[in-house]
DNA sequence: CATGAATGAGGATTCATTCAT
DNA sequence: AATGAATGAATCCTCATTCAT
């Protein structure tokens, strides 16, 4: 997707890898990647599994690079969204708006990075995880608390466990939705958001 | 833990067989069950992977029994619920608070539950899980349903999406609440009932 | 050889796997470390090479093993006769004969010793061979320097120089010495010793 | 580094192929050749592993050319001590004084030689290796038993092995022989020679 | 109830080699 | 002269499972 310079030197990226990659996120993200042998992926693409090696070098580095690309784009955009806007209640908007968009964009990763990420947090080589995980987190709680200082949000609500109740709802939506069915990201998070701030009960 | 002996039967169940279901339990909960080895359990058993066969037919006879012995209990506990409570709102109250309870006595079952269950819907041998999962929504929905129409809840949220949010939200609390910290089952299951009843704006 | 306590605990020795050491001794010998295959060892043992893994960790595990018996054994050797014996140039020459009889005992190993030690010295877990390998040489240095002092050697040579070239053509044997042809451990060791003290020159 | 041109041949030699058998040769002196993989040769030398094939037909044609590049060249050597010389034990002066000045000149050939030649003289392709080994000892014997013969040598010691021992401790000297330290060629070979006539006992 | 030895299938990975570009 | 993608076979190792003791 993203455009990349068509001189192949420093290896990092390439159109052939681009494809496996995305083979080895559908696969890693239905059977979980224990569950996904690297023939696996290589059947899907047409290949042997050792011919994989050519392009990773480990069945953990597919793991790694596809998780490093997600949370990385993902981290960017919530930056992006908390440095633009002002009012906390319309960034947390725009956060859940963002992740609905996301999960419709890219389901494997989300997928992935939610079966995955909390056993990864702690294995070496994946950092990464719980250090991105800390700054989205960061983002989001800023939104909340700012929120409850502005008195847009009520101020009873623990900010901490608030946003863990957001978070594990609005991402494990990936686990359900699937695009072209009767709801698509926004309505999605239309609802969700409706859901959000008013809650379930009646006045 | 607790003594099942409701049936006179003498093999199935035994204190040693208790002993390594909750070892494997928690390996699986910690690891996911594929990348959790008959070896690994017996090894924190203190036994060699062999002997393991002595007391389970087979890995996934393991995962069979922890699954159906939680969920079964899980959806007997939520019929009840059902069947003696009146009011809507009270027996989603009651559910939900439940749902925490459950989270806090048998977290590994809630963990394996979540993390292996969509995959394992398809599986023979495990048709239970879908069987129980698609009973225990039902009991919910028709709480969220009968809400709507007794106007304690509002009629404007998608009672099946909504079901969803809660669902998410609450067992995913599974992922990060440890027992003994600043939180338990209770301040946990009544901060999450003003969240739900009240949402997040402030009046 | 050495005799065991019939108990099986704690592992590390069974007949079963001195059988297997023996059988991988002899490979490796003939072939190399890295061109002998664990299934080559599992072939000859009549199992399948998995099941080698039942009684050792890793092939370097079998390796690491068969050296550190090896090298520990002859260490003991070698430490006897330091300590038993006053003239240096009878510990030499009985350095010598129990090298010869080394080689005659347990050729496999001398020939894996010989081959792979140097590049071992420097691998993780083998650290054992460089220890051993300096009190070895410090023993028949010894030896050395205190006939030199003694007058019984030459003091014109170069005591770490001699050591080497001693230790070489004696453990070299190994490579053409096949025990059943016409020389025995002993008449070698009587040739070399003579050949050691009086230098190829005639009077 | 010598330029190798008197044959006008195009093909097999040029200054490249040099260049990547030195790298090649440095890398089997050290790890063995089967612990040695065209890859590891060809990252030294900065290009793909495929890319060597350019150069080579196979990674065994390396290393007969390596070896056999070093046998013909040492034996020429070896012939041409035995011709010009008369005295049988000059004649072995000088084949040892070879031998060293081949070890600190060739370090990496003599190293592939020592490990690799007792495997290979059995393979297909390799037969130059005993050949060529069978021609050298025939030299050095000669030089043996004609300096026996003239009552320069000892009668009693066995020529066969005393070659053997020779051989042993002066090639094995590659091992640790690095030149820069201590020694050179000349003050080793002055050494060895010394000790090879008298012998290690003081008169 | 457990051991110890083994199986057989499959797992990730390596590696020499090929070939179109 | 080299790349980049791939092969096919082999490598080390893992793992669920079996079974005689």
């Amino acid at each position: 997707m993203v455009a990349v310079t068509k001189n192949g030197r420093s290896a990092p990226t390439s159109e052939r890898r681009d494809e496996l990659l995305a083979i080895a996120a559908r696969l890693i993200a239905t059977r979980g990647f224990s569950a996904t042998t690297v023939r696996d992926v290589a059947d899907e693409a047409g290949i042997l599994s050792g011919s994989l090696y050519h392009h990773f070098s480990s069945k953990e580095a597919i793991l790694a690079e596809l998780l490093k690309r997600f949370m990385t784009t993902l981290l960017d955009r919530f930056e992006k969204i908390a440095a633009e806007t002002d009012s906390p209640r319309e960034a947390l908007d725009l956060l859940v708006d963002q992740a609905f968009r996301t999960i419709e964009s890219e389901p494997d990763a989300v997928g992935i990075y939610q079966n995955e990420s909390s056993f990864l947090a702690t294995q070496q080589g994946f950092e990464f995880v719980s250090e991105h995980s800390a700054r989205i987190e960061q983002i989001w709680m800023t939104a909340i608390r700012d929120g409850q200082a502005s008195g847009d949000f009520r101020a009873s609500v623990d900010p901490a466990i608030t946003y863990r109740f957001i978070r594990d709802s609005v991402w494990a939506t990936g686990r359900w939705f699937r695009p072209g069915g009767r709801h698509t990201a926004e309505s999605l998070s239309a609802h969700y958001l409706d859901f959000l701030h008013q809650g379930l009960l009646a006045d």
